[in-house]
Parts: structure tokens; sequence; C-alpha cells
DNA sequence: GCCCAGGAATGTA
DNA sequence: TACATTCATGGG
């Protein structure tokens, strides 16, 4: 199908850091596993795609997770100019990238994956993760694809966990697993929780603290609130924000404009132009 | 070889 | 509370 009249950056989206499992086939042109799906989505002109699903896979799944319904002009129309230069330019540059709906369980293992690693690193993990213990599927095209492990499957990888190459993040991902199969943690309760009692609630699991917490909310559970402190904001906010980060003013978006701070920055420090 | 990576746990004062 | 150290591994 096709979908047009959609401000959607798929090359941007895919260098954002919120998604590691998008696989890029040519110029705008990307293979993406999610929900037990698997879209090819190629960009065809300004604000128009071509899709491979369905009307009823697009509305039912792939609405949802590009966040489509979400008003981005009106987000990006919150902040001026005057005000914060800076970011304002960081969402020009940035025009197109969309907070995803991904899957909340993929995402708090992915978010503890990420810690103290560079991004490449996690793409190989979290595709080996989902290789050596996801279940196997096939596209529309018919080819093969793994989707990203269940818990249960996480746990019953054994030896193979150690091949993903997660170091000593392995303890981390596996007690979270455990922690779910056994009910000690409920992901769906999680959603309910206002943001300050479900982040206490994500903290409290074993290797996750405040930034991979506030990601697990950002980009498993779209609180646009959400703001994840990494080595990259922090040099943001200490060079660029010296007397302060206006938070208040940029409530209920602040994970928004984070995503646009952190891209934007990293761009203009050459990092992955190599 | 060297330094760094979308950090967090642990130990110490 | 506030730092310092340690952790496993790959990318550049």
């Amino acid at each position: 199908m096709v979908l047009e009249g959609v401000e959607l950056d798929l090359g941007k989206i895919a260098e954002s850091g919120q998604c590691f499992r998008w696989q890029r086939l040519g110029e705008a042109y990307y293979r993406i596993p999610h929900g037990g799906d698997c879209l090819y989505i190629r960009r065809e002109g300004p604000g128009r795609f071509d899709l491979d699903c369905d009307e009823a896979a697009f509305e039912a799944l792939w609405r949802p997770y590009f966040d489509l319904d979400t008003d981005y002009a009106a987000i990006n129309g919150a902040i001026s100019p005057r005000d914060d230069p800076f970011l304002c330019a960081a969402m020009e540059d940035q025009r197109g990238v969309r907070v995803l709906r991904q899957d909340l369980w993929e995402m708090l293992v992915t978010s503890i994956i990420t810690q103290n690693r560079n991004i490449p690193a996690i793409r190989r993990s979290v595709e080996l993760l989902s290789q050596l213990g996801g279940s196997p599927m096939t596209d529309r095209a018919g080819r093969e694809y793994h989707a990203f492990p269940t818990p249960g499957q996480l746990l019953d990888m054994g030896g193979a966990l150690g091949a993903c190459k997660l170091g000593y993040r392995e303890a981390y991902v596996r007690r979270a697993a455990e922690a779910v199969c056994e009910g000690a943690l409920d992901l769906e309760g999680l959603r309910r929780m206002p943001d300050e009692a479900c982040r206490r609630a994500l903290v409290g699991l074993y290797g996750v603290g405040d930034k991979v917490a506030a990601c697990v909310m950002l980009f498993g559970m779209h609180r646009l609130n959400a703001f994840p402190r990494d080595v990259w904001m922090n040099r943001v906010l200490a060079e660029r924000y010296p007397t302060g980060y206006p938070f208040e003013r940029y409530a209920p978006n602040n994970g928004v404009y984070q995503q646009y701070l952190f891209a934007y920055y990293r761009s203009l420090d050459g990092v992955g132009k190599t």
C-alpha cells in the first residue's frame, strides 16, 4: 500500500538511537521487524512511502508504530527560535523524526543493553539476541527473519545468551526475564502508573538506572516527557545550557526535544560520518 | 595499543 | 550524599 502526506524521515529515525533492528536495504529503503510482522518500507517522494503490508496491518500495527497520530507540528510549534535557537536548529535538522511506539519488553532489554556501548555494538548484540533466541519467521517477500525473544525464550537460550556479546549486561537481561516470568514484574501494569511511580519501579530492577528507565518510558511506553541523560546529553546540557535547561517549560514534550538534541549534537560532532 | 561508548553496581569516606 | 572504581566488549 501507499502512504501519503506524512512527515517521516526514515534515515534519521534509523540513526536516532531509539531503534536497533532496522535493516537498511538501500536509499530510504528499510526492513523493520516489529510485533510479529516485518515491514518493507521505501520512500517514493516527499511524504510518500510504499509499504508491503495491507491496510488492515497498517492500521493495526504500523500506524501506531510510526506514531502517525501524534501531532508533531504542535510539539515543534511549542518552541521558539528566540527563546532557544539551538533546540530549534536541532528540531529543524531532525524534522521527520518521530518517537516510535516499540514493544515494551523489547525496549526494556534493548535499553539495558545500551549501557556503556556505542550504537553499532548495540545493534550487533540485539540482532544476535534475536537470531539466537527469537522465533524464526518469514516475511512477505519469503525471507526469514527473527522476532525478538520473549522472556521465556530468553531464559531458554542457555549458553547461546553468552554468544550475544552482552558482557556484564547479560546478568541484567537474564534477571529482567526472570522477573517477568516469575510475575514479579508486570510490564503492562507499569503503563498505568504515574510517571514517578513507574520510574521507581523500573529503577528497582537490577541493572536499570535513571537513564535506562527513561529510555524504557520514552521508547517503550511513549511517555514523551521522559528525558534519557546519556553521555551525549550531558555534553549538550553542559556546553549549550550551562545555566540550566528549562525542563518545566518544555513539559510534556521533554523526551521529543531530547531526541532532537541527541541526534543533532552527535551529527555536529561528526558521529557516523566516517 | 588506546580511548570511548545512549550506565549502573558497588565500595568508600 | 558524593565520588571513585569496576564491569565486558567492540568500534574507530
